[in-house]
RNA sequence: GCGCUCGUAGCUCAGAUGGAUAGAGUAUUGGUUUCCGAAGCCAAGGGUCGUGGGUUCGACUCCCGCCGAGCGCACCA
């Protein structure tokens, strides 16, 4: 007999068959089971009987008694409740919840893990910062977002792909060689020769004397040796180029986020992808030429304006090569794709879809995915910090890293809604930091660990705890509060949310500091203690398995 | 002007598929430890969910208008 631990979707089903037995005629009803806010309504509640009200033309409150009466007889059930309009509350025994404390103690750290994915493969493009200077805080919005993104979908049971790509060709490549090149020859920004569109922060003098002193470089498998000729342009863009993903990789090394693909933009023209493109989109019929360019009718597929694809000068815009590049990834069997990005960058999805549908090689109209991040503001000394590549003026997610922490960033930059806009305060980051809402949750994580830690008994001991002590109020709502993690988990996935794990971690540590206040552990009865033990060791493992997919560490003690 | 996103407590933000009395944190005020970690807990005050309509048994949620904010509107990426 297998443990029930899904009661939403159990309780689905018990009302499943009661509505076969009410209201035949009406089964393709969707059943919907919530969680109340109240706790006076109950663990979950079902409206079923407010649906069915106009069809079978009788009173909600009626149909629901008939509802309660045909519904099958289960362990979960406890009691069963009519209330307002005709709410159907149903309250789960405490026997069936406490349950799940052996259940997590096995499952450990796949606890939460679920199956919705079905190992189908999903990629994830984020960061996918152009190399032409270091990440700042957006880019680590992006990277928090989007890791996190990809580590709740593999925890929902997608096989997912980690991907970078980087722009390495066009014209912010050949503005940031000519800055470096500038730079080896001791022009400097202040110079009034220095290019209106030239990049002027410091890093790109460090770059020129890498350069110079005929430095090594190693980044994505590539190993640039600096020529040292600084009329060399080919090579100073080489290395340039090489000089800066390092940086940005070591960047995201210490934000602990790894990439399984880099893609370059240049290896879609050295590989005659973007021609191939662009041959196969003239042969749909969804292009012309009009003074001397080459125009895609993106306005057949809803875009505003049709939109240059081969300038007059013959070189490519920039959404070609993204429509090559997004067909690889059609090609390389992702059945879904995912594009974390800023919201700055949101007149691409138009373009590239209507690219991609043009092509008329069977992907799914609204295929690839988006998620847009709005933009971060930073506050600094009270005053909003601008951020500008070219003038240099920056707050590098290194700065934030190193003022604020890896675990205080990521969890900061991770729990918000991809749609809200961000105020980072810096100040009160560094100088508040304990005000910041993930130590209150490895502080319970902590906690747990000091306690058991004076227990000083195998932990072992716990598997075989008696968990029908744990009846208190504060017990079941720990207990109800750990069984809804993995349902947290699957909407998260679902939604494209990370930031609800955020949220669920600090009711479940708000859960359990109040349970803490309220009891005792090291009782002298070693059944209630072990029982209580049992619990609130469950309760660790959720939190170390929630920080875990926020990338956040969950330490012993603080 | 057009498009996208947003507007919820003083501040920062949750409210998936429409549900019952709109929630946290922070700030303010008061209480809490001879006892397992007080980075904690308990309590109080604080709201016309920007605004005006509409849809229905029911709207913070869906639709329309208006006001306000951010971001886009290149033969840049």
């Amino acid at each position: 007999m297998s443990v029930v631990l899904n009661f939403k979707s159990h309780l689905s089903e018990l009302f499943a068959q009661a509505l076969r037995e009410v209201a035949p005629d009406f089964t393709q009803t969707e059943i919907l089971i919530e969680r109340p806010k109240l706790a006076t309504h109950g663990d979950y509640s079902c409206n079923l009987a407010m649906q069915l009200a106009k069809p079978l033309r009788k009173s909600p409150r009626d149909i629901a008694q008939l509802l309660i009466a045909a519904l099958p007889k289960s362990d979960v059930v406890g009691k069963v409740e009519i209330a307002g309009a005709g709410f159907i509350n149903v309250f789960v025994t405490t026997a069936a919840k406490q349950k799940v404390v052996h259940a997590v103690l096995q499952a450990g750290e796949t606890y939460g893990r679920g199956a919705v994915g079905a190992k189908r493969k999903v990629q994830v493009e984020f960061v996918s910062a152009n190399p032409t200077g270091p990440l700042h805080v957006g880019h680590g919005r992006g990277a928090a977002v989007g890791d996190c993104l990809c580590n709740v979908l593999d925890a929902a049971g997608w096989d997912v792909t980690r991907e970078f790509y980087y722009n390495d060709a066009g014209v912010q490549i050949d503005n940031l060689t000519l800055s470096v090149q500038l730079r080896c020859k001791g022009v400097t920004p202040d110079d009034p020769s220095w290019p209106e569109a030239g990049y002027r922060g410091d890093y790109i003098a460090d770059v020129a004397q890498a350069f110079i002193a005929k430095e090594k470089v190693d980044a994505d498998d590539q190993h640039v040796q600096a020529s040292g000729d600084v009329n060399d342009a080919e090579a100073i863009r080489h290395f340039a180029v090489a000089y800066l993903r390092r940086e940005q990789d070591l960047d995201l090394r210490a934000f602990r986020v790894e990439f399984d693909v880099f893609s370059l933009e240049s290896a879609l023209y050295s590989e005659g992808k973007v021609a191939a493109t662009v041959e196969n989109l003239i042969a749909s019929g969804h292009t012309y030429e009009q003074e001397g360019a080459l125009w895609l009718r993106t306005t057949d597929f809803g875009d505003d304006k049709d939109r240059v694809m081969r300038k007059t000068d013959g070189g490519y815009t920039y959404f070609v090569p993204d429509v090559a590049y997004h067909l690889g990834k059609w090609q390389r069997g992702f059945q879904r794709v995912i594009n974390e990005q800023g919201a700055d960058h949101h007149s691409t999805i138009t373009r590239v879809r209507a690219g991609l549908q043009a092509l008329n090689v069977g992907i799914p109209q609204g295929w690839p995915d988006y998620v847009l991040h709005q933009m971060v503001t930073v506050l600094k000394n009270g005053e909003e910090v601008k951020i500008s590549k070219r003038a240099g003026s920056y707050v590098t997610l290194r700065d934030l890293i190193e003022e604020v922490g890896c675990d205080a960033t990521r969890y900061f930059l991770a729990a918000r809604h991809p749609d809200s806009q961000l105020v980072f305060d810096i100040d009160l980051a560094k100088s508040k930091s304990n005000d910041n809402p993930v130590y209150y949750i490895q502080y319970a994580h902590a906690r747990i660990n000091a306690v058991l830690t004076q227990w000083a008994c195998n932990p072992e001991a716990l598997h075989t705890a008696n968990v029908n002590f744990l009846d208190s109020e504060y017990e079941t709502t720990l207990l109800q509060k750990i069984i809804d993690y993995p349902q947290v988990v699957e909407t998260s996935a679902q939604e494209l949310a990370p930031h609800l794990v955020a949220f669920y971690l600090k009711e479940l540590a708000a859960d359990f500091h109040s349970y803490y206040n309220a009891s005792r552990f090291l009782v002298d009865d070693d059944a209630v203690k072990c029982a209580r033990l049992a619990l609130i060791a469950a309760t660790a493992q959720v939190i170390r398995n929630g920080l875990a997919l926020l990338g956040v560490s969950a330490p012993t003690q603080m």
